[in-house]
DNA sequence: TTATATTTGTGCTTTATAACACGGTTTTAT
DNA sequence: ATAAAACCGTGTTATAAAGCACAAATATAA
C-alpha cells in the first residue's frame, strides 16, 4: 500500500491543513503513519456500510461522494477536489459509512488511521479545531443543498449543479470550459433528476446559448444568467 | 438575561455533555458565563443571516431549526428536544446563520458565549471531541435526509416524519399519542409537501387506520406498516 | 475489424404533486 | 363577546417531472 517513504516537505505538501498545526514529535509520528493509494477511474473507494478505518485525503484526481437512495437512484452528496480531506465523519460519529466514494477519474489518495488522528487530536487542539471548522462548513453545505434539491426546479437545480462544478473544478486555458467530464447520468444524479431530463434541460441551456455542449465538454457561455436560473429555482 | 443564580449543581444537570469533561477549574468558568433565556411560543430565537455568538442548549421546551427557501416555502431542516445543543455551527465555520430557530411551545434555553466554549476547547480535548461528534452525527442525518427528502414520495416522506417525531419527542401516557402537536402547515415543511397534501396524506393514513387524528393529536396505531412505508418511499 | 454494450438524444404518455378556490372551524386578539 | 385571523378539509385543475420506447452515436471488448 505504501508507494514509498515520502519525505517530510512531500508529506507537508500534500496535506498542508493537517501538517501545519502539528508539533516536530506530532510530525514524525504522522509521517510514520502516512501511506499512499492509488484508484483506477470508476473505482470505488470505500461502500456504503462499511466500517470507516482512515482518514483520507485526496492528493490527484476528482472523486464522487454518493448515497444509494429509493429504487436504484444514486445521488451524489458532494464531490472532491485536490487537497480535500474525506471518509472521517463515519468514523467520529462512531458509525458505518452512510455514503459511498468512487474515483472519477484515475486518483491518487493519502490514508491515515483514524486512531492516529484520535491521538494527535487529543494532544492538539489547533488539530481538533481544523475538524471542528470543516465539519462545520459541510453540515452548512448540506442544509443549504437540502433545501436547493427539493424546492428550486429543473432548470434552477441544473443551473446551479453546472456553477459547482465551475466553482469546485475551474475552467479549462480557455476560461469557458469546464475542467470535469461527466456523464448526462453523473450530472442528473448531482442535480437530482432523471438522465433524460438532464439531457432535455442541458439542450435546453444550449439552445438559450447560455451553455454550448460537445459531447461531454461544456462551455459557460452566460454565467450572469445561469448563476439568475440557480437563484430563483 | 440571568434570571436568577445557579448552583454548580442545577447547571450541572442542565448541561451535561458539556459540563462531564471539564475540570473544576473550568466549571467554575463556564458557570460564571452560563445564562438562561426563556422564549414564549412561537418567538424566533435566532434568524438566518445573524452573527452567532452564543452557545444554545435547550432546557425545557421544543425547538424547530428551519430554512426559508424559495417562494416563501420553509423547510425544517431539524427539530428539538431537551438537552440539545444548537446554534454553534455557524459559530465554528466562521459565517452567519444560514437557518432560522423558533420556539414550537415555550422554552427555556441555556446560552453560553462562544468565546468562552473556544477557550475550554484549547484546553480541553473531551470537549472538543464531544463537538466533533456531534457535528459528525448531525452532517450524516443532513446526508441521509437529503436523500430521503429529494428521493421518497409523499406517502414515504409523511411516514418518515411522524416516526422521526416518536423518536425525538416520544408518546404520551397511552403509549400511541405523539407528544408533539404539530399544525398542518409545520407538518407539511418537515415533510417536503404542501399544507393541503399534508391534509390529505393524513386523512389518507387515518382511512387506513395506521394512524387517527383528532385534531392536532395523532396517534400511531400500525407502526410497522408506516415503518414499511417510510422506507420503501 | 466486427460485435456488443453504453451513452446520448427525442418524442410521447403518464403521474405525482403543486396550485387554486372556497366553506367550515377553531384559535387569538380586542 | 365579537371580530378577525389562522387553520383545516375537500374538490378541481394545472403542470412539472418521471417513465417509457426507440433511434443514433459512441465507446468498449473480442
Amino acid at each position: 500500500m505504501v508507494k514509498k517513504e515520502l519525505s517530510e516537505t512531500e508529506i507537508a505538501e500534500s496535506i498542508p491543513d493537517l501538517w501545519q498545526p502539528l508539533t516536530q514529535e506530532q510530525r514524525e509520528f504522522l509521517a510514520q503513519n502516512f501511506t499512499i493509494q492509488k484508484y483506477k477511474k470508476n473505482e470505488t473507494i470505500y461502500c456504503e456500510g462499511e466500517t470507516p478505518m482512515h482518514l483520507m485525503c485526496l492528493l490527484s484526481g476528482k472523486v464522487k461522494i454518493y448515497k444509494e437512495g429509493v429504487g436504484g437512484r444514486s445521488q451524489i452528496i458532494r464531490v472532491l477536489k485536490t487537497k480535500e480531506y474525506f471518509a472521517y465523519r463515519a468514523f467520529f460519529a462512531e458509525g458505518n459509512f452512510v455514503t459511498a466514494a468512487s474515483a472519477f477519474e484515475p486518483c491518487t489518495i493519502c490514508l491515515i488511521p483514524m486512531p492516529a488522528i484520535m491521538k494527535l487530536i487529543k494532544d492538539n487542539s489547533e488539530l481538533a479545531l481544523f475538524f471542528i471548522r470543516q465539519l462545520s462548513i459541510d453540515l452548512g453545505i448540506s442544509d443549504e443543498r437540502t433545501v436547493n434539491l427539493t424546492q428550486k426546479h429543473i432548470r434552477g437545480r441544473l443551473a446551479e449543479s453546472l456553477l459547482f462544478l465551475k466553482d469546485t473544478y475551474g475552467l479549462e486555458e480557455d476560461e469557458s470550459t469546464l475542467s470535469i467530464y461527466l456523464s448526462r447520468e453523473d450530472l442528473a444524479n448531482l442535480s437530482n433528476m432523471t438522465t433524460s431530463n438532464a439531457i432535455r434541460t442541458l439542450s435546453n441551456f444550449a439552445t438559450e446559448r447560455l451553455i454550448t455542449i460537445d459531447g461531454r465538454k461544456i462551455k459557460i457561455i452566460d454565467e450572469d444568467k445561469l448563476r439568475k436560473i440557480s437563484k430563483i429555482g
